[in-house]
DNA sequence: GTGGTCTAGACCACA
DNA sequence: GTGGTCTAGACCACA
């Protein structure tokens, strides 16, 4: 179950988003498996049915998960292309970390010493 | 000079504040020299006085700059101490993207690939 | 048989409307011949029994379908009349599809290339 | 100004996506006009400010405008590629369009009659 | 004033 | 029961 943080700068939305994103791409949830319905998570996150409603969107959107009308939600099949999505994100963090690095005159030894 | 991107995401005062620390811990702009007035980098900018003032507030609290009543805004002196916070706050960044990383089972090495 | 297919963004119900309106006035089922039982439906589709009597009740609207009470489903005979509502269907989507690419100013001929 | 029809089947945040994108690709609003704020286009169309928000959010999503917090959304620049995709989706439409119309053994020539 | 998020609650189509 | 849309209204960050 994902936990929301509620001193964390992000919205609710973005937190169910990027928690279920983990937890999909981590293989802890499989695909097909149905999600919790929207009312559920959002009894059990306590916060309201349309947050909940609003990440599901966003979830679909990006391919996470799939709606049947009437049924619910579900868990994709193609991993496989989300992996190489959050990859190509990763790489471009990993990208402008470095350069800000740069920018600042500040050996990249220094800043991954002790951390790769 | 900073440049202003309206695509990009982050508030304008957040640019500004993100614009002025890398030109003075890159050493463009030197210990003591004074920033411009609140409102000609509001007119040069075309934006707000209340974003430039925010965002001179900002870098206020965070040691970059001081305030001189009625003469205005200079750089800080400790630059040293300002660039050891940055790293600090660099090697964080990477450090949650390592862990993401790993959460998601990608090879550090896709990551890094290229890159470093 | 037809075909559901959960990802695609239209109920279920209309799917079987449509599934099944083609597979009539394709010729592949037979005027006069029985449909199968809602409830065989249901279970060969692994759907709901309500889905497809909705389905069923619209294709009787429609007149590709007839209910005779207790016996079952039967296709309808006058197929030449259905066939013309459906290519006035068609030619209405056409319509609006050209109407569409007009007030874009995109050139029929660039809409059409390699199609028709 | 865009109209909303309540006969019509799609949502109402849907019409206001539909009636921007060709105000926009047509050329009837032209790159960096500021868009009517969330709050006037609500009260002008009678509608709810979350509603008109879901619209701008869509928009932007698909590039069709971007937001600059604090001041207000701006048609984007860039509307060659948007010209692009639009193209890309009204000929998905004509490609299934067509394939409908062979399946039913309609002659094509009986369809674009006095259209094409 | 501008957009963004959230809640509470209602209503609808669909299964 | 399931998701989807919408309203009314509040509160916040930002310019």
């Amino acid at each position: 179950m994902i936990q929301l943080d509620y001193q964390d700068r992000r919205p609710i939305y973005e937190q169910i988003v990027a928690g279920y994103k983990t937890l999909i791409l981590s293989g802890a949830l499989e695909a097909g498996e149905q999600m919790p319905s929207v009312r559920n998570l959002a009894m059990e996150l306590s916060t309201n049915p349309n947050t909940v409603q609003k990440a599901y969107t966003e979830l679909e959107r990006q391919k996470y998960i799939y709606t049947v009308k009437g049924r619910g939600n579900y868990i994709s099949e193609d991993n496989s292309l989300l992996k190489g999505e959050q990859l190509k994100e990763l790489r471009g963090r990993l990208k402008s970390l470095l350069d800000e690095t740069d920018e600042l005159h500040i050996d990249r030894a220094e800043l991954t010493k002790g951390l790769l």
